[in-house]
DNA sequence: ACGCATTCGTACCGATCGGTAACATTGCAG
DNA sequence: CTGCAATGTTACCGATCGGTACGAATGCGT
């Protein structure tokens, strides 16, 4: 919760980004420009020039702007997984508070409005199927519904597939829907998401004799 | 059902294209190229290609790219539009029908596996906030929930705004979600779809005397 | 047959794209 | 101080971008 979040245009997102190693510069720039404007419309040197450097040093450190894209988007997802695994380490026995925790993740989403939906949903629209970032984003949130639907296992709620498949659906609709008509819904989808959360959690533990992997 | 949909990446969809007068030759042409790599990636040159065409005639039509990504969004909405208004005519008493009718179209969309997402979603995903389609883009997706927010009225279900949230939200994440490793998403979407009308269905005329509008 | 508007084809414009060559400059380890 | 690697600077490459000038070809109503 309150997160430190910038709300510039500019690349500068935190005090001592000047100070980093130009790599680390080029990506957190390139992160922000292909988030805000979009990947094929923002050029390296614009990166480049966000980054407080110049273009040869940027593909001193990426060979070509697919890799930089490439790099781009595991940063995306290397994030997001972090999130995930520093609930699972603080609440390792306590699987609905790791629930709760995610909804709290999902409400900070929905209710910045600097959203401007899912930067890795973002990259795969723009992005050729063939293009080696796909993969990354097509693991990740295979990855993402895989987990929800370990800890609705855990947690012992009936049909954690499927309960898994709604949340997360509901929560990517609400996320693209935010860029297109939708700016009302955001404040809806975490009453909804809470409510099917909710009736979910009192059919847990109805008959734990069936068929429970 | 059974579209006639085309597999190739060509853009001749229908056999009479060729005889089709230019500026409707370019839109189809910008409708496939557009839907299929992206708007920014496709130049005009490769849409007047497309089209058996050539720029400057192009050029006639459309004053610049931009009004022709206008045109292209504005065709799109109208299509969709369309679908749900020939519905609404066929059954213009029948509510549950029409619901049947969308749930339908909807099953049509996510077992196509030549979907690449909603053009419209996918249109905003690229283009800036301020861009011009972009309000076309908003009105249509709010239009298409009131749409729905009205049907469940009509058809006296319980929440009606609450229902249309939570069916246009799973519809929009599982569209989004195809292009993005949730391949196998899309056949279990429908069930879910339908499972959520009927336990919603269940809940229909319970009291009518509360605030129906 | 004519005139006239639409369309076609080509060649071009300036700008920007991704990417590179070559060299000057910095900073830090020995 | 010396040496070497990392970085900065500038200029450039070919290709493509959106957009246009202009003349030739076409179709069609009269």
């Amino acid at each position: 919760m309150t997160k430190t979040q910038i709300n510039t245009n500019r690349s500068m997102v935190c005090a001592d980004f000047a100070s980093k190693p130009p790599r680390d510069r080029i990506l957190i720039a390139a992160r922000e420009l292909f988030y805000r404007r979009g990947i094929h419309v923002v050029g390296v040197e614009a990166i480049a020039d966000a980054a407080l450097t110049n273009k040869m040093t940027l593909y001193r450190h990426f060979k070509s702007k697919d890799e930089l894209i490439v790099a781009y988007v595991r940063e995306l997802a290397a994030e997001g997984d972090g999130v995930w695994d520093k609930s699972a380490a603080l609440h390792p026995d306590d699987p609905q508070k790791r629930i709760d925790d995610w909804v709290g993740y999902v409400e900070d989403i929905l209710t910045n409005k600097f959203e401007r939906g899912c930067a890795l949903a973002n990259a795969a629209v723009e992005l050729q199927p063939d293009h080696p970032a796909r993969v990354v984003i097509d693991d990740y949130k295979k990855g993402k519904r895989e987990r929800l639907v370990g800890l609705f296992s855990l947690a012992q709620y009936r049909d954690p597939e499927g309960l898994a498949d709604e949340v997360f659906l509901l929560f990517e609709g609400a996320r693209i829907s935010i860029q297109c008509g939708g700016q009302g819904l955001a404040s809806r989808v975490v009453g909804m998401l809470r409510d099917v959360l909710v009736k979910a959690a009192r059919g847990e533990k109805a008959d734990k004799g069936s068929t429970l992997d």
